[in-house]
RNA sequence: GUGGGUGUAGCUCAAUUGGCAGAGCACCGCACUGUGGAUGCGGUGGUUGCGGGUUCAAGUCCCGUCACCCACCCCA
């Protein structure tokens, strides 16, 4: 035996169960996205390596970016985001679109990082967004969104919160401490990792960005006060239609959380855990100029993403996991080798009947077929041996019941389907 | 990119100061020739991540390497 091929570092395979639990958190992004009014739309996920340059953060283009060169010597990168590929693409045909536009998307992304739990360099990622609404009210929508799903795959407000904060109204208060908006984004960064970092540490930090004394304190303070939003009218407006939307127990302001990301305008928010045990399990915000800088007229945007990983250990941690049987409910038998063709037949019968059937294909002892059935977690085991024949029937077994009793072939389908929705 | 931890059967883990590589679970078979889960008995399964070094002797000590995990960095 040849040695296994290690697969590429940072990658994750995807085995029946965590590809139904990945699809089964699709399914939730889709019915959720879907019942908001947006429409599901993809991009490409080689992209010039100028899209990202343009706008996404310094460290996500230059260190996270998987970039090479193609056989023309385009310099090309797979897509580490996707929002600079939405901005392109409604730029691309700005004047034939309606606005607003609300699309969502859920496909796969990489980033050159180094791999942790919850942080794959290949990973998926939910992407959605509402352009050409530049009101408060489109901003709750985004976080009703992400409260709404949330709640759609079994988290409690108890377990997990969507924290919002607006850059606008943290940049005017760092104005009033006297902090100039061209520290703007280093100061950010210095409260986006206010709990990250040691009380000194942090201000030691805040010292070497050019903070002073009475700044640092400001900072503090401002960071601290859970009636900050209050000063805000745009937040005002946005609470307001958050209490409306009936999801205020999962949204609420912060004033440390800001973003890493430099093209936010506005709103910002990110939803955790709420014993903050892992990372954010989304991230967005309002973007009102990424348009714009990708060619494209000045439209306004808000959108989240929400990566795939984080969700799962979280619901996992929560003991939230879904059950998803992957396979068929039904298994059928084959009693002895002369039977073989007709069990083979049965289970076609049933298929065209729209049921889903696993057909065991050799004339194993019942023992094992019965054993192999419940291992892959069947429901209802057919028999069909020289008794039934006789009398043109079928045994079924009901393996979590214990009950066992047969059906006319005519009455068969019926009985199957009444069993399957006992 | 920086610092640290771990790596032994398919899985979870043992193995004293360096001294014969083990257990539970899982899997296969039998008890059980028309019926799964339970029980009993038996069995398969390992180049101790990989490569080198020290030693009479290495899972154990040393060096390198790879992978995973943790903390930074950054973020989904």
């Amino acid at each position: 035996m040849s040695p296994l091929i290690q697969p590429v570092r940072g990658t994750l395979d995807y085995y029946p169960e965590e590809m139904a639990l990945r699809n089964w958190l699709y399914s939730k992004m889709r019915q959720v996205s879907e019942s908001f009014g947006y429409a599901e739309y993809e991009g490409p996920m080689l992209e010039r390596f100028e899209l990202y340059a343009a706008k996404s953060g310094a460290e996500l283009v230059e260190k996270q970016s998987y970039v090479f060169e193609d056989r023309g010597g385009e310099r090309i990168t797979l897509r580490p985001e996707l929002t600079p590929t939405l901005a392109r693409m409604v730029a691309a045909r700005q004047r034939q679109l309606s606005f607003p536009l609300r699309w969502w998307s859920f496909g796969p992304f990489w980033r050159y990082e180094k791999p942790q739990k919850g942080r794959s360099r290949e990973f998926f990622q939910w992407n959605i967004d509402l352009i050409g609404d530049e009101t408060p009210e489109a901003d709750a929508e985004l976080a009703a969104i992400a409260a709404t799903f949330l709640e759609s795959v079994g988290l409690k407000s108890s377990e997990t919160q969507v924290l919002v904060n607006n850059r606008q109204l943290m940049q005017g208060e760092l104005e009033a401490l006297g902090i100039k908006p061209s520290a703007r984004i280093e100061v950010f960064g210095l409260i986006d990792r206010r709990d990250k970092l040691s009380a000194q540490a942090w201000r030691a930090r805040g010292k070497e960005i050019g903070l002073d004394g009475p700044q640092l304190m400001g900072i503090e303070s401002l960071i601290e006060n859970q009636d900050l939003w209050k000063k805000s009218p745009s937040l005002q407006r946005f609470f307001r239609a958050i209490d409306v939307f009936g999801v205020q127990d999962y949204v609420r302001f912060a004033p440390h959380v800001i973003r890493g990301l430099d093209y936010y305008t506005g709103t910002v928010f990110e939803a955790w855990d709420t014993a903050g045990e892992f990372r954010s399990i989304f991230g967005g915000g309002r973007y009102d100029d990424l348009v714009s800088a990708v060619g494209g007229d000045l439209v306004p945007a808000v959108g989240f993403a929400a990566g795939n990983v984080v969700v799962s250990l979280v619901l996992q941690a929560f003991g939230h996991m879904p059950d998803l049987g992957g396979a068929a409910p039904i298994y059928v038998t084959v009693f002895d080798q002369d039977y073989l063709l007709q069990s083979l037949s049965l289970a076609a019968d049933l298929r065209r009947a729209g049921l889903k059937v696993t057909s065991h294909l050799s004339a194993d002892k019942l023992q094992k077929q019965f054993k192999q059935a419940d291992r892959v977690g069947a429901r209802l085991v057919l028999v069909m041996g020289p008794d039934e024949i006789k009398k043109n029937e079928v045994s079924v077994k009901d393996l979590r019941s214990g009950n066992q009793r047969s059906y006319p072939r005519t009455e068969l389908v019926q009985g199957l389907q009444e069993l399957l929705i006992s």
